[in-house]
DNA sequence: CTCGGACAAATGGTATACCAGAATCATGCG
DNA sequence: CGCATGATTCTGGTATACCATTTGTCCGAG
């Protein structure tokens, strides 16, 4: 995301910056290393197998993405945003991916509305297999397909850094079933939006999709969390 | 930006890589490290009095802000952006600075508009002293506080990322001053839209105001530079 | 004279050693 | 028994040494 000289390839050496940087934030989003647990640079350079010097810079990397948070002379935290803050982001990231279906509908090739269609019709089909990750992971690859129909580099980016932020509460918060029908119905509405040029109505699901979103946050952070971004959840009595 | 503890503070310790970033952030938005040159690590981090670590460090936060471009075991050079990636770029913070302005015409505090309209008196003053430099700053602030007053410190973030991007090539583009008077009516405008919470006025300000910049913008490429984005402009027969 | 290859210098990437500040815990005093 | 205080340990920050790859250069063959 940062710099890749080839977009597809796996990776060929996992000990490289970049590589230890996609790891950690699969742990992050994930859940495996929770909010507010610190990065003790030694303990995770070992546990890698690598030196604390790229270790270091990948934790750079996932701090300016705003999954760690640094602070001065202490180790850096998981980070564990507020209420606030999650509907702070998740406002810019609307506004960007208002932005891409605007330039989708003016701008993108055949293909990609087809590759869209391709990814809308998968998350569908595997909304009807019941397996939240992959769904999950397909419908943000979707947005994320979208945007990039753009052809805007720079907004694609930035864009693509605030759903990567966004993912973990996303997911928590996207437990909630009820809406999923209106989900499959925007995503509809994108694709005829798009095949159609018709920018309006592609910002009116994109709207109703964050609404939803919102809606679904909202709901995760009255119900299941707690609000305080102070969050030292680690060690109860 | 990235992470400040103190955000007035005027940065005790000059070797921090924070303070490294700025200091070379500030030379090659000023041309005194041209686009296209190289940054090599040992001669930069004894020019400046440090080791490679720290220097690494804020090389690394200037690639991500996309003022200078990485490339794997090779030299990172400033970075040479083409009219098309800075066009996209500036299509990017117009978004950003809309979605500031409507926030802040709806909860901008007297103060801030306070401060706001003082930084836009400041302009004007100093524009017609005519330091182009120190208007200009002055400009970018005045933005930057329009966007702050929306109260969405990720909006800010961002935006500010975008308008240090866009700094020297805003500036280089900002030469011709026959619309000088279009920007303080602008600035005029935005400050009582902004006291009157009338977004629909802001917006149209901040479009006006955009729409002279990439004006200014495509002017600068057509004239002055080259367009493609290779730039091997160092060293001439 | 030109082109190609090998050697040498340079440069980014990584590992490691060292340093300074912070957190933690033990200890002793109230 | 509780709390202040100092020593110890832990941890991030920095400097440095080492390695792999690249690149520039020079020599020689054609």
């Amino acid at each position: 995301m940062t710099q890749n000289p080839v977009p597809d390839a796996p990776d060929s050496d996992p000990t490289r910056p970049t590589a230890l940087a996609r790891r950690l934030r699969r742990e992050i989003l994930t859940g495996v290393l929770p909010p507010g647990s610190p990065i003790k640079e030694r303990d995770h350079a070992e546990r890698l197998g690598v030196s604390r010097t790229p270790l270091r810079e990948a934790v750079r990397v996932l701090a300016q993405e705003g999954l760690v948070t640094l602070r001065p002379l202490r180790s850096p935290v998981v980070a564990d945003p507020g209420l606030a803050e999650v509907l702070d982001e998740i406002a810019v990231l609307r506004r960007l991916e208002l932005f891409g279906g605007e330039l989708a509908c003016a701008h993108a090739t055949a293909d990609e509305i087809a590759h869209i269609a391709r990814l809308a019709e998968a998350v569908a089909r595997d909304h009807a297999t019941g397996d939240r990750l992959d769904v999950f992971d397909l419908d943000m690859e979707m947005h994320r397909a979208i945007v990039a129909a753009g052809h805007n580099p720079a907004l694609a980016r930035t864009h693509g850094e605030y759903l990567a932020r966004l993912w973990r509460i996303r997911f928590l918060s996207a437990s909630t079933r009820t809406d999923a029908e209106r989900v499959l119905h925007d995503h509809r509405g994108m694709i005829e939006a798009l095949v159609a040029r018709d920018a309006a109505r592609m910002l009116a699901h994109i709207d109703s999709h964050f609404d939803g979103l919102t809606r679904n946050v909202a709901t995760h952070f009255r119900t299941e969390g707690r609000e305080r971004p102070g969050g030292m959840a680690e060690d109860g009595p």
